[in-house]
RNA sequence: GGAGGGAUGACAGAGCGGCCGAAUGUACCGGUCUUGAAAACCGGCGUGGGCUUGCCCACCGUGGGUUCAAAUCCCACUCCCUCCGCCA
C-alpha cells in the first residue's frame, strides 16, 4: 500500500511516479478526493461521539447526586444524539471502505532508478553471463545435440511425464519421474545448503488466508491468477514470498534483529489466467513448480545490500550450474504490483532457443510492510520495515535448461559437477 | 469431530457497567547516590487516527448486540491449552 500521508503531502510527486507505470491520474485524484471526504465525515462523527461521552459522564454525576430528573434528561438527549452518531459513523465507514478498496488497487511507486517504459519491451538488459565469459570466451555456440527441446530429451530419458501429470491434475501440472524427480530434489538441496550461512530455513504452509494474501499485494488485484479454496477461505501460495512476508505480520521488530533473512522451499501454484494458451509446451509455463525463495525484513538503509545479496546468490547458483543467463532491469511499467525495483534473471535454454525467467529479485520498500503492518523500533521512532525477496531459484525452467544444455552427442545428459554431492552419478541415461 | 478452560500493554498479571487507556510487578529509558557497577530511591514508559497542537477519537482475540455509558453483560466466530475420539 502506498503512503496516504505522502499522497496528501506531495500529490504531484506520487501522481508523476505512478504515471511512469501507467496508472492514470484520475485514479490518484479519486483517492485524494475520497480522503478529503473521509476526514470531513470522520470529524463530524467524532464530534458527536465526544458529545455523547461527555453526556454519559454527566449522567454518572447526576446519578451520584441523586438528581434523577437531570439524569433522565441527559439520557434522552444522548439517545437522540446516538441516532445521529450512528448514521454519521456508517457514512464515514462507507467512505473509508471505498477509500481502502481503491488504495489497495494502487501499485507501488517505482524507484527512480527503475528504467523508463511501459511494457517488457522496455526492460533493460544489464549483462549476460556464460561459462568462460570472464576469460574472454565468446557467447556459446551450442551443438546440434543441444538443440533438442527438453520435452523431447525428457521423453528419450523417461524423466518427465506430462501426460500422466495432465491425467492427474490437468495440463501444465508436470509429473517428474526417476532421475527427473531426483534432479529436482538435488537442485533444492543444493540451493538450501548454499543459503544456510545467512538465511534461516523455513518450511511454511502451502496455503494462506485471504488476509495473508493481501499483505504481499497478491490480493485483491491478482485473484484470477491464484488457486482458491473458498470453503476454508484459503489460497494456494503462488510463491513463498506470501507466507514469509506475513510471518511477522502486525509485529514491531527491534532494529538490532534486522535484517531478518529467511529462505524457504515450497511448491508454487499459478493459474496463469492471463497467459492461457501461451508457452504451453513442456515446462515453459506450468501451474505448479518448486522454488527456493530468499527473503529479508530490513531497515531502509539495509535494503540495497539485502537486495544485492539475493541477486548475487541467485546468479551464483546459475554460474555454479554453468547455465547461460542474462540480467534484466525491469522498466517501471513491467514491475509487479508491489515492487519498486525488480531485477529478473533469464536463463538461456538452447533446445527451445529461448530466454526463460527463473528469478525475480524485488525491493518493495515499505509497500508490503504497510499492508502487513510490520514495523521496527529505531532511534527515529517506530517505522515500517522494508522487504526484499527473490527466487534462488525456480526449478522447472532450470530443469529444462539443464537437460537441454547438458545433452550429449550420445543422447545422454551429463549434469554439472556441482550436483555430484546431491545426485551421485551425473549421467542420466535412457531407462532400460 | 466431542467436552472443558483461557485470550488484557514488551512480558507477567489485576480489573462491583460510570474519570479504566487500563492497578501492580518485571523489563526498558532518564536522574539521585557510588571511584565504577549493583542495590536502593525519584521520574518516565502502548499503538494508530483527526484537527483549531492542545484537545478530541479509536483500540483490552475478531465481528455483532444490549445500554445514556461496555475490558466488564449477551450472541457468533477464531486461536491457544487440557481430556476423549479419529488419523499419516
Amino acid at each position: 500500500m502506498i503512503d496516504l500521508a505522502q499522497l496528501r503531502r506531495e500529490p504531484g510527486v506520487v501522481t508523476a511516479a505512478l504515471a511512469r507505470r501507467g496508472v492514470p491520474r484520475s485514479s490518484v485524484d479519486a483517492i485524494v478526493q475520497l480522503d478529503i471526504e473521509h476526514r470531513q465525515r470522520l470529524q463530524e462523527a467524532e464530534a458527536l461521539r465526544a458529545e455523547i461521552k461527555d453526556l454519559s459522564r454527566r449522567v454518572a454525576l447526576a446519578r451520584r447526586a441523586h438528581d434523577d430528573a437531570q439524569a433522565q434528561l441527559l439520557q434522552a438527549t444522548s439517545r437522540d444524539l446516538g441516532e445521529r452518531e450512528r448514521v454519521a459513523a456508517e457514512a464515514t465507514e462507507a467512505v473509508a471502505a471505498d477509500l481502502r478498496a481503491q488504495l489497495l488497487m494502487i501499485p507501488n511507486l517505482p524507484a527512480p532508478e527503475a528504467p523508463e517504459g511501459l511494457d517488457e519491451g522496455d526492460n533493460v538488459e544489464v549483462r549476460r553471463w556464460w561459462v568462460g565469459v570472464d576469460e574472454g570466451a565468446p557467447f556459446p555456440t551450442y551443438q546440434e545435440h543441444q538443440r533438442v527441446a527438453h520435452w523431447d530429451v525428457a521423453r528419450e530419458l523417461g524423466i518427465l511425464d506430462l501426460e500422466t501429470g495432465a491425467k492427474l491434475a490437468g495440463s501444465m501440472f508436470p509429473l517428474y519421474r526417476g532421475d527427473g524427480a531426483r534432479l529436482l530434489r538435488a537442485l533444492s538441496f543444493l540451493a538450501l545448503d548454499r543459503h544456510r550461512d545467512a538465511y534461516e530455513e523455513i518450511r511454511p504452509p502451502s496455503v494462506a488466508l485471504t488476509e495473508t494474501m493481501m499483505s504481499t499485494g497478491h490480493l485483491p488485484k491478482s485473484a484470477d491468477d491464484m488457486y482458491e479454496v473458498p470453503r476454508d477461505d484459503l489460497w494456494l501460495i503462488p510463491t513463498a514470498e506470501v507466507p514469509l512476508t506475513s510471518m511477522r505480520r502486525g509485529e514491531i521488530l527491534e532494529e538490532s534483529e534486522l535484517p531478518i533473512r529467511l529462505t524457504a522451499l515450497t511448491a508454487c501454484f499459478r493459474r496463469e489466467a492471463g497467459a492461457a494458451g501461451r508457452d504451453t509446451r513442456g515446462l515453459l509455463r506450468v501451474h505448479e513448480f518448486d522454488k527456493v525463495e530468499l527473503f529479508a525484513y530490513c531497515t531502509p538503509e539495509q535494503a540495497e545490500a539485502a537486495h544485492a545479496d539475493i541477486l548475487a546468490r541467485a546468479e551464483g547458483l546459475l554460474r555454479e550450474l554453468g547455465l547461460t543467463y542474462r540480467v534484466l532491469d525491469l522498466c517501471a511499467g513491467d514491475l509487479g504490483t508491489s515492487s519498486a525495483r525488480t531485477i529478473d534473471l533469464e536463463v538461456y535454454s538452447p533446445g527451445v532457443d529461448r530466454w526463460l525467467e527463473v528469478s525475480s529479485v524485488s525491493w518493495f520498500r515499505d509497500f508490503q510492510a504497510r499492508r502487513a503492518n510490520v514495523r521496527y523500533r529505531s532511534a527515529q521512532g517506530t517505522q515500517f520495515v522494508h522487504t526484499v525477496n527473490g527466487s534462488a531459484l525456480a526449478w522447472a525452467r532450470i530443469w529444462a535448461a539443464l537437460v537441454e544444455t547438458y545433452r550429449q552427442a550420445d543422447a545422454t545428459v551429463r549434469l554439472p559437477e556441482v550436483l555430484a554431492p546431491y545426485f551421485g552419478e551425473l549421467t542420466i541415461r535412457p531407462r532400460s
